[in-house]
DNA sequence: ATGAAAGCGCTAACAG
DNA sequence: CTGTTAGCGCTTTCAT
């Protein structure tokens, strides 16, 4: 199988091209690059447009020539090189996702419905990691946009600039999780604002009067949704600090004394990872959760189920959200909702949450 | 900012090419594609060689033309198309790790690693989900292979024979555990073998004599190796049936009912994400972990400490095999090692695993 | 139905 | 130091 490739233009068995004289030095084998359309034609003896036509069935061609090219192409172990393909049609039957953090499995499970949704769609799907860097992602997205038929940009921290210069390009760019005026580039969005207020009311219920808020990225959009919910619960008499964290399990680690200095006694965390980071060390600490002290978290990832205890979270539509997004890139772009799509959060309720503690008992 | 795409072709400010007498209908603005080369040329007035020499530092140009040709570039919001410069150069300054469910966290923690040395070499990374697919898996080789400048496939799916193909094409693979005799490809793999054979060890040590492994997908050198160091715990006395499950939390879940029907006291896992769905339904059904049924998982990866009880595992060197990954990857062709290059697993005990009941007590 | 030729955007000799 | 030219691998008019 393996040995066609080596077998690049020898034209058939038994045809050497100089009798077999000296030692062949095929350029091909020389080459270091791939086998090319032309090789294909010239082994099997029509011109490069028809190997084209038979392979990409652009046209009609005679039955016996497409089964010669057929032929050629597979003994040489052709595939067509998609690059140059792209650079010639302008197609690349390829979409790109660019996340944050690839490690946050909130983001996978976006992916994952999109990988689906493109296998279905007979599109190839790339993901990129940015690392949450405003600048890597932009030289992610410039160098991707001319391979790629189109964008997916998860939790982007592109600046608004930036953000309105893609808005202007020729490769369409959906944004999940971002939705900022002014900036014109169709959008899903999971709606924290309610759910996460639901969980302040959820905490105020449980007797909680002072929470923190371990907050993720200033440059997301999603951290500032959910505070600005949680800023919303001092009407419902839920009073709220701030500890600067991030989405990741050791932030939530590391912020957590901080957190406890402000005698709070609930915490509210970025994401369930954040949450997660902050549980182990409270326990560490001896403290109890929920005994002592309330943890949420948000995302509802798999995570929050098996961790002990069960996290209290706000399960955000992962599977909706991947869907939209690729309907909106690959649907109509006349026909696009002008407007964000914003797609409901809702609360669970589990078990790191309980009734405050009675002070000074 | 942005409004600078839209002056595209407009040569300079008030040099109207028809005395703006009648709209203006730039081609540039009709044309779908992006800014290119010889557009930044005409505006710089000088030659596609010398925009390119300047933006790409390949030779040295006249200072005051290079300044002309970098303030066109500008102004037009010129970015050099890569898959073009690829198809030129052969050259793309990409390269791209393809691993069969990213939902894995252990692939994730290997991705990590390579992405943070890529960025060092100035080298994009792109991942590729393959779902496992082994012609899906293949497809993606194919059509990647052209527009980067090496591949790294983890747990790689591929058929030998398919691997061979690879071995004789000029792109540069390497193989991330998956050792296959007769492969000409370097690869990195974690010893699997050992830490399980000692895992095992340590359940006879608690005095189980009766096991089940849950195993992984039977496509993988990871399952095989795995199975092969349980089947040899037969000699330190440890009896083991195989049930089917694989890589996913859920496989565990539902494989744990046919597993606990082997009358086995403890549970192997092929990965921690196996074992946290077979203990969700262990304690659902009632059984305690590990009162009752001592239960393993593999990778270490962050599910298995926050889990509970924390899982016993054996942690794969993740990082370790991401940094070979990329050193075989980028090092120089003629000094790879033929052998591959084992890393060692270490087994980790924790709190799933005790002492097993006795028997009609 | 098929081939010749031009072109996608870029780089790399090769002259000058 | 700079421009001209050819060519990377493929598709697509345009003739035939």
């Amino acid at each position: 199988m393996h040995l066609i490739e080596a077998d690049l233009g020898v034209r058939h068995p038994g045809s050497h091209r100089f009798g077999g004289a000296w030692p062949v030095h095929d350029t091909d084998m020389v080459n270091n690059r791939a086998v090319t359309i032309s090789q294909v034609a010239d082994r099997a003896g029509v011109s490069t447009a028809t190997v084209s036509r038979v392979l990409s069935g652009s046209a009609v061609v005679n039955q016996e020539m497409a089964g010669r090219v057929r032929e050629a192409a597979d003994e040489l172990g052709y595939r067509p090189n998609p690059a140059a393909r792209g650079l010639a049609t302008g197609l690349h039957r390829t979409m790109a996702v660019v996340v944050p953090d690839l490690g946050n499995q909130y983001f996978y499970d976006i992916i994952k419905e999109i990988n689906i949704l493109a296998g279905h769609d007979g599109q190839r799907l790339v993901v990129v990691d940015s690392e949450g860097d405003p600048d890597t992602e932009m030289d992610i997205v410039n160098s991707l946009s001319a391979q790629t038929d189109g964008l997916i940009l998860v939790s982007s921290r592109l600046t608004v600039p930036n953000l309105k210069l893609l808005a202007s390009r020729k490769t369409p760019v959906v944004l999940v999780n971002r939705v900022e005026f002014g900036v014109d580039l169709p959008v899903v969005a999971a709606d924290n604002f309610p759910a996460m207020l639901e969980l302040c009311a959820h905490l105020v219920s449980l007797g909680h009067r002072r929470a923190v808020y371990l907050a993720g990225s200033p440059l997301t959009w999603q951290n500032r949704e959910r505070w600005r919910a949680i800023n919303q619960a001092s009407v419902i008499g839920l009073e709220t600090s701030t500890v600067q964290a991030d989405a990741t399990i050791e932030s939530g680690y590391n912020a957590c004394e901080a957190a406890l200095a402000t005698g709070a006694t609930a915490f509210i965390c970025f994401n369930d990872r954040c949450a997660v980071g902050v549980m182990t060390r409270l326990q560490e600490l001896g403290k109890g959760v929920p005994a002592d002290i309330s943890v949420t978290g948000f995302d509802d990832t798999d995570l929050s189920h098996y961790v002990r205890p069960a996290l209290t979270t706000c399960r955000s539509p992962k599977t909706v959200l991947g869907e939209k997004a690729w309907a909106l890139l690959t649907g109509d772009p006349d026909h696009r909702p002008n407007e964000p799509i914003m797609v409901e959060a809702s609360f669970v309720a589990r078990d790191s949450t309980a009734q405050a503690p009675t002070p000074g008992v």
